[in-house]
DNA sequence: GTCTGTGCAAAAATTTTGCACCAGT
DNA sequence: ACTGGTGCAAAATTTTTGCACAGAC
């Protein structure tokens, strides 16, 4: 999966907000700092902790509520894995789909543009235009027998 | 998708649990019906509802108990869509996925075996395992124009 | 009679909100 | 300055749990 730093020079999601016509303020700039560093898949209390870390003046609330934000401007996206609470990652351009290990918890991303062909169709065929979905798949790692 | 009350007779759970060595209550009972009566996807306040109707004395914990338990027998299978609280349709043999209309709340269940397979290559490319997996649509009614 | 299941109330976990103050533009 | 954002504490929502009693086997 590697490094997608590039892909989210600092200052994108500030763009995307200004542009909102939303104002930029310490705690956002440093939770937007957090998802673009982040390659992984943190939920509301895991970034509570890591903007804590850098002030600790930042509150749960405003975590929640920045979230919330920018999953409406489209610059986040959020899952919500089984059992657990919401978990977010920033949305780039591309589109993709979880594997998740039950084990450890971790996130593995995929695609296939043959999945994604046959859900179209299938709601074509029900009678449905797709706004968004969701596919999960539940897994531990196999063993090298 | 039509009446598949015929896919559960009555005491179909309860042969389920029996097997499994777990008693038969009132209060299991009476969830246990409303479940094979319903062909739709109620949360646990609904079937606390629905119970209350029957017998006032049945407990929201009991409600959320008898779920657990359901799920872990693999006699129910638990959803969470986007936002909501989690919500329980009755595991006959048949797998399928939920395309959830984003207007009325409305699910409908399909099913595709080339998805499923799909899904398999995938997870045994990225080295692991599927124990189980989640696939949802939401959509919209397409305007017939 | 034994042991599991239940109701109740309290707690836990996650998320939202009212309000007075603060800060970005 | 104006307006939207923030921290705090309290509430709302969903789910779990401790405990004493009830009921299935």
């Amino acid at each position: 999966m590697g490094d997608r730093t590039e892909a989210n020079p600092p200052g994108r999601y500030e763009r995307i907000l200004r542009d909102a016509g939303v104002r930029i303020t310490r705690p956002r700039r440093i939770i937007l700092t957090i998802l673009a560093d982040g390659g992984d898949h943190p939920d509301a209390l895991e970034i509570f902790r890591r903007t804590a870390a850098i002030d600790p003046s930042i509150s749960l609330s405003t975590v929640y509520r920045t979230m919330k934000l920018l999953e409406e401007k489209g610059a986040i996206q959020r899952h919500v894995f089984e059992g657990g609470p919401s978990r977010f990652e920033r949305a780039d351009g591309d589109h993709h789909d979880h594997l998740i290990d039950i084990e450890s918890g971790e996130v593995v991303e995929f695609r296939s543009d043959r999945i994604e062909k046959l859900q179209e169709e299938i709601a074509r065929e029900l009678g449905y235009e797709i706004v968004s979905h969701r596919l999960e798949l539940y897994g531990r790692k196999r063993q090298p027998d």
